[in-house]
Parts: structure tokens; sequence; C-alpha cells
DNA sequence: ACCTGAACACCGTTCAAGT
DNA sequence: ACCTGAACACCGTTCAAGT
């Protein structure tokens, strides 16, 4: 703001906000693949060296992005019943995920975390409480529930990667088109609409709460 | 055997077994981060190029690895209830893949396959059969339980992973251990016992099921 | 204080040449 | 037919030097 606090040394052109911002564009655009700090440096029209300054290193980079795009989270509109609002608070998260899939594979390092997004872990322990477990059982649920999303997200986004790098029938579904009814009937039975159906994030997270929430 | 088959030219002096070979000892003793082509070439006193005489890619020799190992696992005892057999053949896969963590990303990319393990697909489907569900059901049932497996291995190993790497006390355990009561209450209610309690792939287990199979 | 340039120690893979 | 050597197009990161 004002000249009296103004730092000695050569003035800085770059900044870990400017970095982020690119950063953030290269992965939206292409992929965690394409974002390395060459291509950020080459962006920013710097050498790869001069992000270092800015950033410790290429993981402090993902996690400061992370916590970027959970800051921009708009909180949902909740329903009453703790049940519904489960569904919702889990649906959006999934949702979330699904659009910035980069995302899943450095949040599995950890659970989820980052302040600006404990809200959700909140609401979600809050309603899982609501629905009458217990703190110690509500904690377990979250985790449960928060394994079978990162395996839901890992799983489509490495069939999507695989399937469109190379154009292989997807090698597994091959596999099982052609099970022999005498060895494997149960697989056959149904391997005409096993390519299909895959996107049933519901069907298991409604599984999943039958069983976490006994009801009466 | 006998040399009224024998090739022209250069005898080979690698072979892909040999290849394979090698390459599970390098996974299995230092990781999927240490199988390189190189270092199997380096193993073998032969060049990096030499391994694409018998080999397509690396995905092809990850892919062949895959079912190197399916093929030497052996079959588990299985009791005669269909509940406690699909806690048995779940419990299984979950510990061999445990027991091999570089499989779960390699198999993340495609439903679970390979020839060699289709008798498990085949087993966990009849089991399902048995507790009830349709065809339908019962496949649905499979890939939601799978997608719950992979979830649980994922976040473990890349837990694993970067706990060992740098020392930091998980960043995210940290922040969860530092929540503030007045923001959110049921975060800190549990605080403590948050880092305890993670290897709960059974707890899981048995909520899914009991979801998925809905008893009487 | 901030940035650059050259270099290190790696990758997977292609291509032309040797045996 | 099989293998080698040199090279290409990449990585993240360190280190010493410039402004």
């Amino acid at each position: 703001m004002n000249d009296s606090v103004r730092r000695r040394g050569r003035p800085a052109r770059l900044s870990q906000d400017a970095i982020l911002l690119v950063a953030q564009e290269i992965v939206e655009s292409g992929g965690i693949d394409a974002l390395t700090m060459r291509a950020v440096a080459e962006r920013l029209s710097s050498s790869p060296m001069a992000i270092y300054r800015h950033v410790r290193d290429k993981d402090e980079l993902l996690l400061l992005l992370l916590d970027r795009v959970a800051a921009t989270l708009e909180r949902p509109e909740l329903p009453a019943d703790p049940r519904q609002r489960l569904i919702v608070l889990w649906r959006f998260l999934h949702d979330e995920l699904a659009a910035h899939p980069w995302v899943v594979g450095v949040l599995a390092g950890g659970d989820l975390a980052g302040r600006s997004i404990l809200w959700l872990v909140e609401e979600i322990l809050q309603a899982f409480l609501a629905c009458g477990l217990t703190a110690e059982q509500a904690g377990a649920a979250y985790r449960t529930v928060w394994q079978y999303t990162v395996g839901v997200l890992t799983i489509r986004i490495a069939m999507a990667r695989t399937t469109s790098d190379l154009d292989r029938p997807t090698f597994q579904t091959a596999m099982i088109a052609a099970a022999d009814p005498g060895q494997t009937p149960a697989i056959a039975a149904f391997a005409g609409e096993w390519p299909h159906a895959f996107d049933n994030y519901d069907f298991g997270l409604n599984a999943l709460l039958d069983g976490l929430i006994r009801r009466p």
C-alpha cells in the first residue's frame, strides 16, 4: 500500500497467486499430467526455477491448489431430514470431485481436509449424529463412505484414462464378454450389461447408508 | 526340444519369462516406482531396448505381471453360509491386494479381471445370488463392494506413501486435531481417536453387505 | 530479494546400426 | 532374429551466478 514497507532487493515479478492461477488453468484444461513445473514457468515466461522462490515444491503447489478449489465451493441447500441431508452432502462432494478429477489423487493421500472444506465434514458428521449414531459410529461411518467415494472416483478416472489413451475395448470388458457359461455361469449371465450402469454412485451410497444407519 | 524347429537368426538371450521374473522381484521389493524399464534391463545386464523385443510397452508388462500374481493365488476355504462366504472372499481379495500394493493402481483402470482371477468374481456373484439377489442386483452389488475395496486400499497406500516419504504429521490429521470446538464441534469431539482405527475394512464391508442384502 | 542458465539424475521410447 | 548405442523429448530439482 505505502512505500514505507517496501522491501529491499530486486522487486518480485512472479507471485504465488499468479503461479496458482496458471497452475489451475493448466490442470483444469489439460489434466494432472499436463501440470509440470516447466509448463507453469512457460506460461509465466519465466525459468522453471523461479517457481521455487514462491512454492517449496510440486507437492506444496498441489496442496495450495486444492485449497483454492475448496474455497470456491458454494454450500448446497440442505434438507431437514438427516438421511436426505447425507445424500445431498455426499452427492455434492462426489459431483465436485468428478468435476475436478485431479483433486482425487491429491486427496487420497490424506483424509478429506483443508480448512476450507471442514464445514462439509462437520455437516456430514452432524447428519450422522442426527440419524442416531454415536460420535464414534459417526466417525467410522464418515470414513467408510469417504473410502467408497474415493473408490468410485478412482476407478472412473482410471478407466477414462485407459479407454481414451488407446482404444483397446477395455480388455477386461472383452474378457468378461467372452466368459465361458460352463465355467463361470454367473459372469456369463450378465456379460451383456456389464459395461453399462457403471455410473452408480447413488446405488452404493444408499446401500451403504442403509447398512450404516440401522433404521428401525 | 528338438532342433528341427530351431529358428533362424541370432538366438535369444532374454525371454518374456525372465523379464517378468525380475520385474516382479523389483516391484515386490522396491514398489511400483522402482519398476522402470531401465531397472529391469540392468538386472538382466542388457540394454533397455532389448526388453521391447519381448514386451510391447510398459503397460503390457504390468498386465502380464498382474496375471502372474493372480495365477499364484491359492483359493481359500469357503464356508457354507453365503453371507460368511462373501466376508471370506472379499477379505481374501483385500488381503492379497494389500500384500501386493502395486496391483491396486494397475487394477483400478478396469474392473477386476484377468482370466486367472475370474473364479473369484464368479464365487462372489454366486454368493450374492445365494443371498437372494437377482443376477442384476448381484452385478451391482459386486461393483459396489469392489469400488469400496479399491477406495480403502487406494487411501491406505497413498497415506503410507506420504507419511513415509516425509515426516509431516499427515497435515490433515494435524488440522483435525486443531479443530475449533465452537465452529466444528462434531469434528473436535473425536479428534483424538481420528488417527486410530483406520484399518477398518471389515466395518465397512459388513455395513455394505447389510445394505446390499436386505435381510428379513 | 528475486530470477536465470546450466547441469544432474532420471524417465519411456524411436531409430539405425551391429552380430 | 535379437540386441546395442546414441539420441529424443521429457521430468523435478540443485547449485552457482547474475541483476
